[in-house]
RNA sequence: GCAGGGGUUACCGAGUGGUCAAAGGUGCCAGGUUCAGGGCCUGGUCGGUUAGUCCGUUCGAGAGUUCGAAUCUCUUCCCCUGCACCA
C-alpha cells in the first residue's frame, strides 16, 4: 500500500487543477460569455470546424482540430473580433443506423469494444438500440467533452442534421443546385449486394474490404449467329490474338440481350453478373465449354483485324473472372503462350509492342525462368512483371495508335471499339471475392437513373479554382491537393436509398448522402438559434432565397435571420482534419460556389494532421484509443489541449505519450507556483534581470502575432510557453527578489488561448476582475527590446558555462574566478575583419587605423577561419557592465570571488587572449 | 499506376547556402537534492583531442554546382497518404 505525501501531494495537484478548470467553466457559462451576437461596431469573424459525427465518444485525436479552432477563435477574440464559434452534429448516413443494429443484435465485436475501450457497460449499451438513442447518447457526451476542454463555442446554435428545419434547408440548396443545372441523371457502376439488394460500402463488407470497381473491355468476336464476349484490361493486344480461350468443364451459355438486341456465348456466372449490369439477358442454351471446342469448324472473327480464329480449351481460365472466356494474345501474355506450348502449338507469332530488352517478354521471360506449365505459380509473377513494363514503357508497333505509348493506345483503343460497336463495357470487383456482412458475395450493379451532382461541370470548376485561388490555405502547401481534387471530381452520386438525414426532394424515398449534406451548412448555424418560432412548413423556397440570396420580398419577421446571415458570413476560417482534404473540403468550396454570390464565399481552410497514441494510430482494434473525457480527468483540459497541439507542426502527425504530457504539467506547476508567489512583490523597480526578461518577453509577443496568424502553434507554444519556462528558470537564478507583476501582465494575455482556464485563474490572482479571454492581445513595447541586454545576457551565460567546462577539465574548483573584457581595440578589428576578408588586406587595413600590429597578427590569424561568422560583439562598456551585473550571481554560483577586470588595466599574461564576445578566464 | 508528402545523429522531431556536430523532447550515463522509489535540478550523450579548444566523420544512396551544402541541381532507392459515392 502506497500512503506517503508525494502521492496525496500528485492527487492535490490534479484536483485543484480540475477545480480551476471546473471554477472557469462555469462562470464561462453563467456569463453566457461566449454566446455571440451581431455588434454594430465590432468586426466579425466566423469560423467553424467540421461537425462530429456522433457514433462513438471522441477521443483525443479529435480534440486536435478543435483545440487548434479554439486557440484560433481566442486569438481572435483578444485581437478585438465579434467572435462565432457554433458547433452542430453530422448524423447523416447509414453507419449510426448499422451501429444501433449491431448493439440490438448483440454483436460481440462492438460491445466488446463499448466495454474495454469506450468504458460504456453492457447495460447502457442496451438502450442505445434505436439509431435516435445513439445519437443522443454520444452526442451529449460530445458536448461535454467539448465544454470541457474549454472550446468557446455558442452552443444555442446547436442542431442535428436529422433535424426537420435542417432538412428544409438542405432541400433549399438542392434546388439551388437542380436551378444551376448541376443535378443530373444517369447510369453509375456500384458495389452491390444481391441478397440485401443495396449498395454496398467499405463498413458494409467482412473485414471492412473497400470494393474496388475495374472496367473491363469486353471485345465482340463475331462467331455464328452471335458474339463471343472477351473481358480484357489490355485492349490494345487485340493486334495480336491468335484464338480463343475457352475451359471446357464450365458451364457457359448462350443468351440474347433485350437491350442490344444481340447474342452472346459466355459463362453462366458472367451471365448473372452481366444481368445486374442491365443487359437483360435471357439463356437460349446452356452447355459445357467443350461444346464449343469441339465444333471445329466454326472460328471466331476478330472484330479489328478480321482474322477467323480457333477456339482452344484451357483449364485455368477461371468463369468467376470477366465473362469467362479469354483472347489469347501469347507475345504479350505469359499464361496464352505457355498455354499454348502445352497443347504442342508453336506458333510464329509477330510483335506488336516494343519493349526496351525483349522481343517476346513473356516467351523469354518463361525460358529464362525455367517454367514448365501453366500451373506453374511462377507464372504470376511473370504476369505481373511483363504487364507493368509494357504499361510502363512500351510503344506500339502495329494498329492506328502505331508509335504511341501502350498506355495511351489502351485508352485510345477502347474508346473506338466501344465506340464502334465491337466491344461493350463490363464491370468487375478488381478485389474480389468480397463478402457483404451478411455473407453474400458481391457483385457490380449498374444503376439507371441515378442522380447526381455535377462536379464535372467545367464551368463551375473553374469558378471554384477562382474561390480557391483568392482563398487563404494553411498549410500552403496542401494548396495543390485542393486544386487536384477539383479538377479530378466527377459526378458525384448524392441519393442513397437508405440512411438518417434529408428526404430527396426530387423522388420519393431517397434520402440525400452524407457528403453531400454538409457543404454549406455553415450558413445555417447563423439563423438556427432564430428558428425557435418558425415551423417547418415556414421554411419555404422563399424563406432561403430571402435570407441566404436577399432575393424577393421581405417579410418582417425574416428580417432578423436576414440581418444575422448578412453580419456572420462569409465563413473566415473552416478548419478540418486533413483527410477532408480531398473530398469534403473541396465540396464546401464547390457547393459555395455554385450557391452564393462571390462575396459570400469562403475565406480560408485551415487543416491539421492526426494525433498517434505513443507513436501508433489510434484503432479500434489496437484498443490504443484514449476517450477524451477519460484524458481530461487524468491530466486536465489545458495540459491536453497543449499537448494534441504543440507537438508537432500543424500539418504532420503529432503523438501524445504520459511524458510529453507530464511534461506540460510540470511546466504549468512551476508558473502556477511563480504566480503566487511573485505578484506580491510588484511594487519593487526592474533591475537587470526584469528587463532582460521584458526584453525577451516583448519580442516574442511581437513574432507571436505574426504566428498566431499564421496558426504555427507549435512553433508558438515553443517561443510563448517552453522557452518561456526556461527563461524564467534562469531569470530565478539571477534574480535575488523576483517580481514579475508586469511580465506575467502581459504574458498571461498572450498565452491564454491554448490555456484558458489557467490563463484566468492567474489573471484574477494577479487582481484582474474581468475575463482574460476578452483582454486585448498585449502589445509590443519595443522599447523594452534590447539586444544588448539579451547579448549581454547570453554573455554571462557562456562565461558561466565556460568556468564550469574549465573547472571541470583542470579537477578543481576555483577560489578566485578572473573575467578579463577584451579592448575596445579589438572590437574595432572584427568590425575591419568582416570587410576585409583576406588576411593581408585585413592587416593593411589594421595598420592603417594604427592598431598594435603584434597583437593584430596573433587574433588576426585566430580568427581567419571564421572570418564568414564573426560575432557581432557588444561594445567593452557593454560587456563590462554585464558581467558585473552578474557578479554576485556568479558568486553565488561557484562558491567564490568574480573578478571582473578590462584586459589594458589587467597584468595577467592570459588577460590578452580575451576576445570580443569571448572574455579571457581565469580560475585561480 | 496517378497525385501529394517524406527519408536528419538511440527514438521522436526542428533545421532551406556559411553563426550546424546540427534546436527541443524522450531514452541512456554521471552528479546533485534532509533523495526509499518516482519526481525535480545540473552536466554528458559521433570519434579523437584540449584550461573554456581544435581536428576528423555524419543528415537514405550516388553524382554535380559553390570558396563553402543537411540545406541548391540531377539520378537512384525506400516509406507514408489519397484515388470517392463512404463518413
Amino acid at each position: 500500500m502506497n500512503t506517503d505525501t508525494t502521492d496525496v501531494d500528485q492527487v492535490d495537484k490534479v484536483a485543484r487543477t480540475n477545480a480551476i478548470e471546473g471554477k472557469w467553466r462555469k462562470k464561462w457559462a453563467e456569463k453566457k460569455a461566449f454566446e455571440s451576437d451581431p455588434e454594430k461596431n465590432m468586426e466579425k469573424y466566423y469560423l467553424t470546424a467540421a461537425f462530429p459525427y456522433p457514433n462513438s465518444p471522441q477521443h483525443i485525436g479529435h480534440a486536435r482540430t478543435y483545440t487548434t479552432l479554439d486557440i484560433h477563435a481566442r486569438y481572435m477574440r483578444l485581437k478585438g473580433y465579434n467572435v462565432l464559434l457554433p458547433m452542430a452534429f453530422h448524423v447523416t448516413g447509414t453507419p449510426i443506423i448499422a451501429m444501433a443494429q449491431r448493439i440490438a443484435d448483440k454483436d460481440e465485436e462492438v460491445l466488446k469494444v463499448f466495454e474495454n475501450i469506450y468504458g460504456i457497460s453492457r447495460q447502457t449499451a442496451a438502450t442505445l438500440t434505436r439509431p435516435e438513442d445513439l445519437v443522443m447518447h454520444f452526442s451529449k457526451e460530445i458536448e461535454e467533452g467539448m465544454r470541457e476542454m474549454g472550446y468557446s463555442i455558442d452552443w444555442r446554435r446547436k442542431f442535428y442534421t436529422f433535424d426537420k428545419k435542417f432538412n428544409r434547408f438542405i432541400q433549399w440548396q438542392f434546388h439551388k443546385l437542380k436551378e444551376h443545372g448541376l443535378i443530373v441523371q444517369g447510369e453509375h457502376p456500384i458495389a452491390w449486394c444481391p441478397k440485401d439488394n443495396q449498395a454496398v460500402g467499405a463498413h458494409d463488407t467482412k473485414g471492412d474490404a473497400d470494393p474496388e470497381l475495374k472496367e473491363f473491355t469486353a471485345v465482340k468476336f463475331a462467331y455464328g449467329d452471335g458474339y463471343i464476349l472477351t473481358a480484357t484490361l489490355r485492349p490494345e493486344t487485340i493486334y495480336g490474338v491468335t484464338n480463343i480461350w475457352i475451359n471446357p468443364i464450365n458451364i457457359h451459355v448462350k443468351a440474347k440481350s433485350s437491350k442490344t438486341n444481340e447474342v452472346y456465348y459466355i459463362s453462366k456466372n458472367a451471365y448473372e453478373k452481366m444481368n445486374y449490369q442491365n443487359f437483360d439477358l435471357e439463356i437460349l442454351e446452356e452447355f459445357k465449354g467443350e461444346k464449343l471446342i469441339s465444333d471445329k469448324n466454326k472460328k471466331a472473327k476478330n472484330p479489328i483485324t478480321g482474322e477467323e480464329l480457333p477456339l482452344y480449351a484451357a483449364p485455368y481460365v477461371k468463369d468467376d473472372e470477366g465473362t469467362g472466356i479469354v483472347m489469347s494474345v501469347p507475345s504479350h501474355a505469359p499464361y496464352d503462350h505457355i498455354a499454348l506450348l502445352d497443347m504442342g502449338i508453336h506458333l510464329n507469332y509477330s510483335q506488336i509492342i516494343q519493349v526496351d530488352g525483349y522481343k517476346f517478354m513473356a516467351k523469354e521471360l518463361i525460358e529464362k525462368m525455367g517454367v514448365k506449365d501453366q500451373n506453374d505459380p511462377k507464372l504470376d509473377d511473370i504476369v505481373s512483371q511483363t504487364y507493368k513494363k509494357e504499361i510502363l514503357t512500351g510503344v506500339m508497333l502495329v494498329g492506328p495508335y502505331k508509335g504511341e505509348k501502350v498506355s495511351v493506345a489502351i485508352e485510345k483503343t477502347k474508346k473506338s471499339i466501344l465506340e464502334n460497336n465491337q466491344a461493350l463495357v463490363f464491370w468487375e470487383l478488381s478485389n474480389k471475392p468480397i463478402y457483404c456482412r451478411c455473407g453474400a458475395h458481391l457483385t457490380v450493379n449498374i444503376l439507371g437513373k441515378q442522380w447526381f451532382i455535377d462536379y464535372e461541370n467545367s464551368t463551375w470548376k473553374q469558378n471554384s479554382h477562382k474561390c480557391l485561388d483568392k482563398m487563404l490555405i494553411v498549410p500552403e502547401k496542401t494548396r495543390k491537393e485542393y486544386d487536384y481534387a477539383i479538377d479530378w471530381f466527377k459526378q458525384k452520386a448524392c441519393a442513397r436509398s437508405k440512411g438518417l438525414g434529408t428526404p430527396f426532394p426530387f423522388e420519393d424515398g431517397l434520402v440525400i448522402e452524407a457528403l453531400s449534406d454538409s457543404t454549406i451548412y455553415m450558413a445555417f448555424y447563423t439563423i438556427a438559434h432564430l428558428l425557435k418560432d418558425f415551423d417547418e412548413k415556414e421554411m419555404t423556397e422563399e424563406f432561403f432565397d430571402y435570407i441566404l440570396l436577399g432575393k424577393g420580398k421581405e417579410k418582417k419577421e425574416w428580417k432578423e435571420l436576414r440581418e444575422s446571415f448578412i453580419y456572420w458570413y462569409p465563413l473566415d476560417a473552416r478548419h478540418s482534419g486533413a483527410d477532408l482534404v480531398r473530398n469534403h473540403l473541396p465540396f464546401f468550396i464547390m457547393n459555395h460556389v455554385a450557391i452564393f454570390p462571390e462575396k459570400n464565399w469562403p475565406k480560408s481552410i485551415v487543416t491539421n494532421g492526426f494525433v498517434l497514441m505513443d507513436g501508433a494510430k489510434m484503432s479500434k482494434s489496437m484498443g490504443n484509443i484514449l476517450p477524451l473525457r477519460k484524458a481530461i480527468r487524468e491530466y486536465g483540459a489545458d495540459v491536453i489541449r497543449f499537448s494534441v497541439v504543440c507537438g508537432a507542426d500543424l500539418s504532420s502527425d503529432t503523438d501524445f505519450n504520459k511524458s510529453v504530457a507530464d511534461g506540460v504539467k510540470s511546466r504549468l506547476v512551476i508558473i502556477s507556483d511563480l504566480i503566487e508567489k511573485s505578484r506580491k512583490n510588484s511594487k519593487l523597480g526592474h533591475t537587470r534581470p526584469e528587463k532582460w526578461l521584458l526584453s525577451r518577453l516583448n519580442r516574442k509577443i511581437k513574432g507571436a502575432e505574426d504566428r498566431y496568424q499564421k496558426l504555427e502553434i507549435r512553433q508558438l507554444a515553443l517561443e510563448i510557453f517552453y522557452e518561456v519556462t526556461t527563461d524564467l528558470q534562469w531569470y530565478l537564478k539571477r534574480s535575488e527578489k523576483p517580481n514579475l507583476h508586469d511580465f506575467f501582465k502581459k504574458w498571461v494575455v498572450a498565452i491564454s488561448p491554448f490555456m484558458p482556464h489557467h490563463a484566468e485563474e492567474y489573471w484574477h490572482l494577479l487582481g484582474n476582475k474581468e475575463f482574460v479571454s476578452f483582454e486585448k492581445f498585449p502589445k509590443t513595447d519595443e522599447s523594452h527590446i534590447s539586444d544588448a541586454l539579451e547579448h549581454g545576457e547570453e554573455l554571462i551565460q557562456k562565461v558561466h558555462a565556460d568556468v564550469e567546462k574549465i573547472s571541470a577539465l583542470i579537477g578543481k574548483k576555483p577560489s578566485v574566478i578572473k573575467i578579463f573584457i577584451a579592448s575596445e581595440w579589438k572590437r574595432e578589428f572584427y568590425k575591419l575583419a568582416k570587410k576585409h576578408q583576406k588576411f593581408d588586406e585585413l592587416m593593411r587595413a589594421a595598420a592603417a587605423e594604427k592598431m598594435p600590429m603584434a597583437d593584430v597578427q596573433r587574433v588576426g590569424k585566430q580568427i581567419m577561419k571564421n572570418i564568414h561568422s564573426l560575432p557581432d560583439a557588444l561594445s567593452e562598456k557593454e560587456e563590462f557592465e554585464a558581467l558585473n551585473d552578474a557578479v554576485g550571481f556568479l558568486g553565488k554560483e561557484f562558491s567564490c570571488n568574480i573578478e571582473v577586470i578590462h584586459e589594458d588595466k589587467a597584468d595577467h599574461p592570459k588577460a590578452k587572449a580575451a576576445l570580443p564576445d569571448k572574455p579571457a578566464i581565469v580560475l585561480e
